[in-house]
DNA sequence: TATGAATGAGGCTTCATTCAT
DNA sequence: AATGAATGAAGCCTCATTCAT
């Protein structure tokens, strides 16, 4: 094997290493909640050492960040998959999007915790940056979306955005009553609740006719 | 002036005081992040020693507990000033839950915070459930208004949490996205966006016709 | 009443809770270990108030210093009980002496651990040398009675206090082993060995034939 | 030097610092006691951060219990090397165990402290059986000797740990005698004092005859 | 005199981060 | 690059003592 093949090969690994790192992580926050999770808790579930963590990572802070980036990439990559396809159903893209954003409540609930922690912290602006450059255009993407329905007459003409953030809306509190020990003692038929929850989300910037 | 009236004056004096922990607490809570705020800034705010607030509150969990009480208590009052009213104008009790729940979006987060950092908690646990409690019979009569207007016919028939628990979780993602500071951005007519999402709000658990 | 008496009856009244408070604060001493115990329950014990308690004793140490006192007093007072009477048993005495030590083996602990926190402590000189004047005459007591044993040839021809402080060690160590909850564990006879180390205790400066 | 002695060097490194610490702790307990050391005095006299020491012990308590069981495995020790000798004289260990006693009494009398202090504590529950076990395998040694003495009919016929725990208490009740400051006042002639004391000791449990 | 709220120095412990190997 | 021992700032909490009423 050749140095470069080497090389190349070790910088796969750190990469798979960095991956690594970061699904033990967030799997580490969401069980136990960031503020409990050391970092040698990580490199210890990892099987590194603490200051390898580092080599990977500038602070704790960038863990979140890029756990937070990993996200809105993911998203996207849902995007790009139906994009590739030849019909172009829009309409089942954003289903998609909710139902990734529905998909696994506690790990948006973590980052809902994150978007607040970092929202006071300064370090990083790059990371952030990124982080906000891939949510808008994701947003973009889900707006265009709506544009079209809207100009089929199929929702209210309102700023595209009304219709994105409103579902945003509902589907972040139905993530937070998901969590909530207190609320969700009330709800004894859960399928049913989301089932109705899912209707009005549907529903609720059609056209009033 | 007897000493029993002495007595009482001071008791009275202490409350006012654990009042004012309560009250500048919140403010720090809300302006720095609640791990950012250390006992001694809460004293410090309020003008007393470190000392005389854990004769007030055994541990600082117990601060983030007494908040949530209290602001659960808050709109327990809000439910008992219009009930003492004659023609308990039942809609307006709902209207009243919701203009209260978005009254503060900063404050609300900083519960929705707090829950989750007190689920993973065993300490006071009477607090806990006293929490619970009010929540409970907050809750209660909540429902039983919209199981009224269920029977009237002017909602769908499915259990009557199922309206109460939509209409919070809408609440709930309109204040997440107020805090969001990315997401904020892309909302430019704030008036006309939460006019949407209050319409959608009135309308989401009407009967279809 | 007079005036006299109403103030003769106050004092007498102050005493009588100086002795409660130093009663109580031994039992907790005693019960929780001196350093578990706070003023505060101390105070809470009597049923007074914390305040009150510094009336009595200007700090903590002061408590531990009277309460040393107060055992010393005690032992004396058993001493003059007998010298009172008649026959003046004085190996009646000796035996009293030991029996008082051995009697509250948990108080007596309490005292040993007492003297080594004062012993670094320079509060309160007068008191220390109070309680150091009372041992004092209580150990002339004891020699006095040993060295009209060794004039009869019933003991050793040594110093007296060499008697006196070779029971004094032995009756320590009991007391000692008495709460090693470890060294308990292998007694199963207690009886029995207490005999024994009694026996031991009575021959132990006899003369050897 | 290879990896794996580099790794064994610094492991030996590590446990070199232990000990270190563990000496200081006790240099210092021994001097100032125990309540007023600080964790921090201790990491200032080892010359290391404060927190180092929470790398090598888990609490202050933990520092406490280590520094016991130290003495006892030292007590193990001087068993062992005797033992290794052809000749077993037993008598001669058990000379050794109470020089070894009462070589050091202010370090004992510190143990003493210690074990009422951690009688209390309900952690390190396994430290504490450590401690008992080394503590039960040197009264094993003890017991055996002196039962052996008891069949050549040399002391009295009672159960064997009688003699070992008279002896125990004597040793204890010299080490306290020798702390007491006022107590010390007293004995003038304290090689003659303590050659009584171990003269008592080693007749106690004659037989008589 | 009695009270108990207020105090604040000081203790223990945690953990993100550094750095020598 | 990988390691993990070392660090020390910082947080929470305790409690003897003071002092105004």
């Amino acid at each position: 094997m050749s140095d470069l093949q080497k090389a190349s090969q070790k910088a796969q690994e750190f990469r798979r290493r960095e991956e690594d790192i970061l699904e033990r992580a967030q799997e580490l926050f969401i069980a136990h909640g960031e503020e409990k999770v050391t970092v040698e808790m990580i490199a210890d579930a990892v099987g590194i050492g603490k200051g390898t963590i580092y080599k990977h990572f500038e602070t704790k802070d960038e863990i979140y960040l890029r756990l937070m980036i990993r996200y809105e990439t993911e998203l996207a990559d849902v995007f790009n998959k139906l994009d590739d396809g030849e019909d172009k159903d829009r309409a089942r893209l954003a289903k998609e999007y909710f139902s990734f954003r529905m998909n696994d409540p506690k790990r948006y609930a973590l980052f809902d915790r994150l978007e607040h922690k970092l929202t006071n912290t300064t370090s990083c602006p790059e990371l952030v940056e990124k982080l906000h450059d891939t949510r808008a255009s994701n947003m973009e993407r889900l707006t265009s979306i709506v544009e079209s329905r809207i100009s089929e007459g199929k929702l209210q003409d309102v700023p595209a955005y009304f219709h994105v953030f409103a579902a945003w809306a509902l589907a972040h509190g139905a993530v937070a009553l998901y969590h909530s020990k207190f609320y969700q003692e009330f709800i004894d038929d859960k399928d049913g609740f989301f089932d109705f929850l899912a209707e009005i989300g549907i529903r609720m910037g059609n056209k009033r006719k």
